[in-house]
DNA sequence: GCATGATCATGC
DNA sequence: GCATGATCATGC
C-alpha cells in the first residue's frame, strides 16, 4: 500500500518521506489503520514501521533500510513542568552478543553496521494518549560527529574488554561516556545470559545511547541550545576522557579556594551561605574553560554531575549527599529499571575534594566515579524496601514528646551505600501518601529523599588518591 | 559522638 | 513556590 512512496535505497528519499510525519500523528498520516484493532495495541515504533514505512518489524543484524544503511528509531519526548520537551528514555540499540563481540573490531562490529546512520523520529509522549495519537515533533538523520565517534568507539571497546576479561556480569551503565550497556528485558532469571570467559551468568544488555546524549541530538537537530566543548578532537587522541579532564584540573591542586578565585578573577561573596557549592561549580567551569552561562557539551552529553565535597582536616567526610526528594505516589508506581532514582545515579560523577586546612579549603583531588554493578544492585534493594514500606502504610514508628516523628525507612546503618532522610523545608513540607499511615491515619508525610552515605563518599575519596 | 529528623538559605 | 545544597537540633 505504501510502495513507491519512497526509494528504499536512497537516504534522502527516505528522509523526505519521513519528514512528512512532522506535526502529525500516525492516525493523521495513515488514516485507515485507526480502525484496525491491532493498531490500537502495538507500540509506536512497530506501528511506524508497519503502517507508515510498510515493512514488518524485524531483528535483522542489518539496518532497517539496508541498501541506504539507515536504521529507523523512534523515541519519546516528555514534557517538563516548565513546558520544555526532553527525551524520556535512552535509545536502545542492538543486543550485545557476549559470545561474538570478543572477535569483532568496532568498524566491522554488528553495532556499527546497524547503527552507523540513524533515522530518528521524535514524538511527543503523553500518558493519556494511545501511540497512534502521539504527535511527531521532529524527524532527522543523525551522523555521529567525528569527536563523538571517538568517544563512542572507546566506550564500545571498554564494554568489549569487560566481556573479554570475563566480567560481563559487572557491566554498569556508568562505566562509559555516551554509549551505554543498558539492561534489556525483565529483571527475572530468564534475562540472564552466558558469557564466553566466565561461568557467571550476566544480565542481558543492549547498546544504548544515553538519554542525555539523545537529548543533545534532539537539541542540535533542532538547533536550539548552544554548548561549549572542553575537549578538541586532537586532544582526544592524547588520553582517556577522564584523564584529559582531570589533567586540566591538576594545576590547581593544593591551591586554596581564595587563591583559585583570584587567579581566575572570580567575584567572591564569602558571606553567602551556599558560597561553597556555587563557587566550586563556577571554579570547575572556569578551569575547564567554559563560560559560566553555557553548558559543558561533554558533560551534558554524558550527564556528568559535578559533586564538590569538603574533607575535614583529619580526612573524614561529614556530609551525606542528598538526591532530589521523591514523590511517594510516583515511587510505588515505578519499577527499578525505569525509576527516576536509577536515572539520577547511573551516570558518572566528577568528584572534586576540598580539604580543610586551618581556616580555608584547598582543592586537593578530583576524579570521575560511577556506581559499580554491585552498587546499583544495592540501590535497587533499598529502593524496593522503601517501596514496600510506602505500599504497606507502615511509615511512622513513633512520635516523641517533643513531636519528633521517627519513621521506618532504611537508615544509615542498613546499607553501606544509601539511606532515606527528610529533604524538605520543614516537617509540614509534605507529599501525599498513596496508603495512609496505619498509626496516625495521616495522608501526607514530610518529603524524603535518598542520600548517599558519607562513608561511601569517604571510600571514593580514598580511592581517588 | 553519632544517627536521625528538622530546618535554613539561596536561586531560579 | 519549589528544588537544591547545606546545616542545625534532638535523643540515644
Amino acid at each position: 500500500m505504501i510502495e513507491n512512496k519512497y526509494d528504499s535505497s536512497s537516504k534522502s528519499s527516505i528522509l523526505e518521506y519521513a519528514k512528512i510525519l512532522e506535526g502529525k500523528s500516525l492516525k493523521d498520516s495513515c488514516g485507515d489503520i485507526a480502525i484496525s484493532s491491532r493498531a490500537n495495541k502495538g507500540n509506536f515504533g512497530t506501528l511506524l514501521e508497519e503502517f507508515y514505512f510498510g515493512y514488518k518489524p524485524n531483528s535483522n543484524s542489518e539496518a532497517d533500510f539496508y541498501e541506504a544503511e539507515l536504521e529507523l528509531k523512534s523515541t519519546p519526548l516528555r514534557r517538563l513542568k516548565n513546558g520544555e520537551w526532553v527525551c524520556k528514555e535512552r535509545l536502545v540499540l542492538n543486543i550485545i552478543n557476549y559470545l561474538d563481540i570478543p572477535y569483532e573490531d568496532f568498524m566491522n562490529s554488528s553495532f556499527w553496521k546497524k547503527n552507523k546512520n540513524l533515522l530518528l523520529v521524535f514524538y511527543l509522549w503523553e500518558r493519556e494518549l494511545l501511540p497512534l495519537d502521539y504527535v511527531i515533533d521532529l524527524v532527522g538523520i543523525w551522523d555521529f560527529p567525528q569527536k563523538d565517534l571517538k568517544i563512542i568507539q572507546r566506550d564500545w571497546n571498554l564494554i568489549k574488554s569487560k566481556i573479554t576479561s570475563g566480567q560481563a556480569h559487572l557491566l554498569s551503565e556508568g562505566d562509559t561516556i555516551y554509549l551505554g550497556a543498558c539492561t534489556k528485558g525483565s529483571t527475572s532469571e530468564k534475562s540472564f545470559r552466558k558469557q564466553p570467559f566466565s561461568d557467571e551468568l550476566a544480565k542481558q544488555r543492549a547498546f544504548s545511547l544515553k538519554r542525555s546524549y539523545l537529548n543533545t541530538i534532539y537539541n542540535s537537530l533542532n538547533g536550539s541550545i548552544e554548548y561549549d566543548s572542553i575537549l578538541s578532537e586532537s586532544e582526544l587522541d592524547e588520553g582517556s576522557f577522564d584523564d584529559l579532564i582531570v589533567r586540566k584540573i591538576e594545576p590547581y591542586f593544593s591551591l586554596s579556594v581564595k587563591d583559585i578565585q583570584s587567579r581566575l578573577g572570580l567575584e567572591l561573596n564569602q558571606h553567602s551561605k551556599n558560597y561553597f557549592s556555587s563557587i566550586s561549580n563556577r571554579i570547575i567551569k572556569r578551569i575547564l574553560g567554559v563560560s559560566e552561562e553555557k553548558f559543558i557539551e561533554e558533560f551534558e552529553k554524558a550527564s556528568i554531575t559535578i559533586k564538590s565535597i569538603r574533607v575535614e582536616e583529619n580526612g573524614r567526610i561529614k556530609e551525606n549527599i542528598s538526591l532530589p526528594a521523591f514523590k511517594f505516589e510516583d515511587l510505588i508506581e515505578e519499577d527499578w529499571n525505569d525509576s527516576i532514582l536509577k536515572d539520577t545515579i547511573e551516570n558518572k560523577f566528577l568528584f572534586v575534594f576540598y580539604k580543610k586546612n586551618a581556616e580555608q579549603h584547598t582543592l586537593e583531588r578530583a576524579g570521575f566515579w560511577n556506581l559499580s554493578s554491585k552498587d546499583m544492585d544495592e540501590f535497587e534493594r533499598v529502593f524496593n524496601v522503601t517501596k514496600e514500606i510506602i505500599k504497606s502504610g507502615e511509615i511512622i514508628r513513633d512520635i516523641s514528646e517533643k513531636g519528633i516523628v521517627r519513621n521506618n525507612f532504611p537508615k544509615l546503618k542498613d546499607s553501606y551505600l544509601t539511606h532515606i532522610r527528610p529533604h524538605a523545608t520543614n516537617r509540614d513540607d509534605t507529599y501525599s501518601l498513596p496508603v495512609p499511615d496505619k498509626k496516625t491515619k495521616q495522608k501526607e508525610f514530610t518529603k524524603q529523599s535518598f542520600w548517599i552515605n558519607s562513608s561511601y563518599v569517604e571510600m571514593i575519596y580514598r580511592a581517588l588518591s
